[in-house]
DNA sequence: AAGACGGGGTG
DNA sequence: CACCCAGTCTT
């Protein structure tokens, strides 16, 4: 038997009932789709179904604000994704009548879907004929086939993507590729793979030669920098100042304590003192330091203190992107993650 | 071709 | 702690 038949008669028996293999709307495959880059399935229901909720349909996202929709996706991280994917919709309504346009190249061309989500949409959504090459497929097909060189380079990439167009169902390519996606996740795993249990492992290169464990091949990755940093927690009339991080980068748009990276010429309270007085022009104390925390992106690592503050004179007006925020407003901003943990802590010290 | 871009689960 | 995940975009 070929690798589809097998593939998909163990689909027919073991496939993962996931909210979003519910119906076939093109928009909630989208969703999915976007929310599940880089990001465990686990993670993701629950945000998908809030996100449903709130957000039925393309319309319905494309009439909401960039902030409304950040917070929604708060703490799903990649926070491009889901400001790619509201430019999307918009894009789709404008364009398509607010539905999913059926050509690889519109697909594609959509803000935020790569290669891999326009074949995942267009295979899953209407069952075309279209490769969907993600981190589960790299890795099942470098094992079939014994494929040695680096997945994470262009050349394995095109090499998987054309044994997948060989390989893929003729009749259900949408299911094929799901196929792949829950076989990944529950037999051909990244580390001590379940191939006594695998429906293709008679096929698999990888298995006949004993080499399913060092494949595939991948670089290692660079250790994250080391960035320190100081954060104000200032407080005046139950009120905290927070301030809204730069449209672009990391973290973009989302709302935290003021912070500002520390150099390592002067005391880190006097850094602190200084720079809330040169760029909000407030003249502050800075007083113990409340809490020490580390926080590690995939690029780059946290090392933050937060400082009480004392307010020493009145508060001048405040720039567009401060404010004053009181705890018990609740998650109506999106929070930088490491800050909204702090923010969570001071709600619940207060009670 | 390489780096930016999050957060969390797992051994 | 190291590894890696239903990737995409920018440089």
């Amino acid at each position: 038997m070929k690798i589809a038949a097998l593939l998909l008669d163990w689909y027919d028996k073991n496939a993962r009932d996931l909210p979003w293999r519910r119906d076939k709307d093109p928009y909630k495959i989208w969703v999915s789709e976007i929310m599940l880059q880089q990001t465990r399935v686990e993670a993701v229901k629950d945000y998908y179904e809030r996100w449903i909720a709130r957000f039925p349909t393309p319309g319905e996202l494309a009439r909401a604000s960039e902030q409304e929709v950040l917070t929604y996706w708060q703490g799903l991280g990649y926070y491009s994704r889901a400001r790619n994917l509201l430019a999307g919709v918009r894009e789709v309504c404008a364009d398509y009548g607010g539905s999913m346009p059926e050509e690889k190249e519109q697909v594609r061309a959509l803000p935020g879907v790569g290669d891999y989500t326009a074949g995942a949409i267009l295979s899953i959504a209407y069952n075309r004929r279209v490769p969907a090459v993600d981190g589960n497929v790299l890795r099942i097909f470098s094992r079939l086939f014994c494929l040695e060189e680096d997945i994470l380079k262009a050349p394995a990439k095109r090499a998987v993507y054309r044994l997948v167009q060989e390989q893929i169902d003729r009749d259900r390519p949408g299911d094929f590729n799901q196929a792949l996606m829950d076989l990944g996740a529950m037999i051909c795993v990244p580390q001590r793979p379940r191939c006594p249990e695998c429906p293709v492992r008679e096929l698999c290169l990888a298995y006949e030669r004993g080499v399913q464990e060092v494949l595939p091949v991948r670089s290692p990755k660079k250790a994250p920098a080391k960035v320190r940093l100081a954060a104000a927690l200032l407080e005046q009339d139950g009120r905290y100042l927070i301030c809204q991080r730069p449209a672009a980068g990391l973290l973009a748009g989302m709302w935290e304590f003021p912070s500002v990276e520390l150099k390592d010429a002067l005391p880190e309270a006097d850094q602190l003192r200084n720079w809330l007085q040169s760029v909000f022009l407030l003249e502050v104390r800075v007083m113990e330091a409340e809490k020490q925390l580390i926080h590690t992106f995939s690029h780059r690592q946290w090392h933050m203190t937060f400082y009480r503050c004392r307010l020493l004179s009145a508060a001048p007006e405040l720039p567009d992107k401060a404010r004053w925020f009181s705890l018990n407003d609740g998650d109506r901003l999106p929070w930088a993650g490491p800050h909204h943990n702090v923010a969570v802590a001071l709600r619940g010290n207060k009670e």
